[in-house]
RNA sequence: GGGUGACUAGCGCAACGGUAGCGCAUCGGACUCUUAAUCCGCUGGUUCUGGGUUCGAAUCCCAGGUCACCCA
């Protein structure tokens, strides 16, 4: 069916072509928008005319012919506006293309990119209209949008194919437009503080600054491998050793992690460092900021977020993590001399899996996460947290075994993390070693030493606090988004199965070719006769693949 | 990684072991104030994929895929 309409609308598109019409036309000038129109002439009462001419663009949503007018719903940028679509007008403003009114009725579609000229008219029945004397069909739309009134719900295609659900979801551009705003409104706020933005790499060849897996890629003259950054932290600090005094980088980073409706494999960060302060400065920037831009772009600092009110007015809560899990547990992790006996209190409590935890430090981190964390609706600066979870922290001044670190946390989420950073060079490299240490045990979040890095803080790096904000949980919290998808424009989906077609197997060379449906072709190296036996003789060819074949053999992809 | 659920026409949904249907959109016709226009008529299907059970499968079973939610 899909099909038929395409083939149709694309028998339009000759139809246009022949009437010496460019159904994929190369401008179009326009004097207004449509919420402009429709603030303008808010007061216009019903039937009336005016006598100004507006010239407006934008995509067909919906259309309602009768024998000799007719009226379409238009779209732009901004909203909707009707066209009031009258053969006579038409037909005069439009002299020298006969039957054009006509043409318009047979020619146009549902999700065409329209051109339009006329005057401003208000329907008896109320509608703020375009009265339209010219049009021009500037895109032939081929594929036909969703329902109308039900419009596009499933998730899974909202996401694929936003640019439909962007279409016919408004609601979904004011999302990604506030987005805009909120990162601008970050960007000249920290401008305004004297901060400068310097991009550093996204390619590295030892990824740090932060505990994740990173994605491999590699360089193909340089041979070598290098990897995304997994954090900015690193090369904005080398910044800092260099003399800038207030830097920071907004932007992307990727870790090579699950997919949930919390965690998006890219996504984007700022991280903020600013010379001779340490993390009670950050923590007021911190809430200055965010109060700043929340102000700017909602004109409110109580954001209603999944039906509960958030109310970001400095100052926000402050706990330090001990006290915080005090409150919820009851444990002082204070008065614990020894891990084991920290981990008896904590499971006596209901915290599980402390298995992996090699330290009271850890163990308090877990109860942390398990039994506070979800709990903190308002804002909460959690401060002060062991030095075990904590790599690029300085040392706490007052208490021993901490760092000088917070973070902030909004709707049960982390969205800031931030500490006065470690300058000391020899500690530095004890916490990394420890780091490589523990990568080479098999920690795949762990990284190796970055021995510039070390370099750089030994030509001494002035006392420096830094801060980081996970802009995509900003951004969810001031649209009001359950899911990150839903604040990122195009989220990483796995991509859609293929289907084997056919496959032939080399004896000699053990390699077995399978061509998919979607014409990729793959040579699978050193598959056993026996393999590729059973590949031929199984009911199912796709099953027997996904089973023993799929991730069990390397492969190079022919096509 | 584990659990639960969903997947049927372009879109939104029904049929729950017995002829795959409805609304909107599409296509043809009528219509100069509609806005989910209306009225008349006609189309359109690999029921996610592959197996199995059965005389017969969208429906039951097995495996796989994608998505959503919950848990880790």
């Amino acid at each position: 069916m899909e099909e038929e309409i395409r083939a149709t609308r694309l028998a339009k598109v000759e139809q246009l072509k022949q009437l010496g019409l460019n159904p994929y036309a190369y401008r179009w000038e326009s004097t207004h928008h449509a919420a402009e129109l429709q603030e303008k002439y808010a007061d216009l009462s019903s039937g009336e005319e005016v006598d100004e001419e507006a010239a407006i663009a934008g995509r067909i949503l919906a259309r309602r012919v009768f024998g000799k007018l007719a009226f379409f719903t238009l779209q732009d940028e901004t909203g909707i506006i009707q066209l009031y679509l009258d053969k006579n007008k038409i037909s005069a403003g439009m002299a020298d293309l006969p039957d054009a009114f006509t043409h318009l009725k047979q020619l146009t579609d549902v999700g065409d990119i329209l051109g339009v000229k006329g005057t401003i008219k208000r329907t008896e029945k109320g509608e703020l209209s375009i009265y339209v004397s010219q049009y021009a069909i500037l895109t032939k739309s081929l594929l036909p949008l969703p329902d109308k009134w039900h419009g596009l719900t499933d998730v899974a295609k909202r996401y694929r194919q936003r640019y439909v659900d962007l279409i016919v979801n408004p609601q979904v551009r004011e999302t990604f437009r506030r987005r805009a705003q909120i990162t601008a409104a970050i960007r000249r706020y920290l401008e305004r503080q004297g901060f400068i933005e310097i991009e550093t790499p996204v390619l590295q060849a030892e990824p740090g600054g932060a505990e994740a897996r990173p994605f491999i890629t590699y360089h193909n003259t340089l041979e070598m491998e290098l990897y995304l950054r997994i954090a900015t932290e690193l090369h904005l600090k080398r910044l800092i050793v260099g003399g800038f005094e207030k830097v920071f980088e907004l932007g992307r980073i990727f870790r090579n992690e699950g997919v949930s409706s919390r965690h998006n494999p890219e996504f984007t960060t700022i991280e903020v460092y600013q010379a001779y302060a340490d993390y009670n400065d950050m923590m007021a920037l911190t809430e200055n900021l965010v109060a700043a831009v929340t102000q700017e772009v909602l004109g409110t600092l109580k954001v209603s977020y999944q039906g509960e009110t958030i109310d970001l007015t400095p100052p926000w809560r402050r706990g330090t993590m001990h006290d915080l899990v005090k409150e919820a547990t009851g444990l002082d992790f204070t008065e614990f001399k020894t891990l084991a006996e920290a981990k008896t209190a904590a499971e006596k409590v209901g915290i599980e899996e402390l298995a992996g935890c090699e330290s009271i430090g850890k163990v308090l981190n877990e109860a942390f996460e398990q039994k506070v964390e979800s709990t903190l609706m308002q804002p909460t600066f959690v401060v002060d947290y062991p030095v075990e979870i904590s790599p690029l922290a300085k040392p706490h001044r007052q208490k021993a075994g901490l760092v000088e670190r917070f973070e902030l946390f909004v709707c049960g989420r982390e969205i800031a993390n931030s500490f006065s950073e470690l300058t000391d060079p020899i500690e530095q490299r004890q916490r990394l070693e420890a780091q490589a240490a523990r990568k080479a045990a098999g920690d795949l979040e762990a990284h190796g030493v970055d021995e510039d890095f070390l370099t750089a803080l030994e030509y001494g790096m002035p006392p420096t606090g830094g801060l980081g904000i996970g802009i995509d949980r900003l951004v969810m919290l001031l649209t009001d988004c359950a899911s990150i998808r839903d604040a990122i424009a195009f989220p990483l989906l796995k991509s859609a199965s293929s289907f084997i077609k056919a496959f032939d197997y080399n004896a000699s060379s053990q390699t077995l070719r399978i061509e998919f449906d979607d014409g990729s072709i793959y040579d699978y190296q050193e598959v056993p006769d026996n393999v590729a036996q059973g590949l031929k003789s199984d009911t199912s060819a796709g099953q027997y693949f996904n089973a023993h074949i799929k991730d069990k053999y390397g492969f190079d992809k022919v096509k």
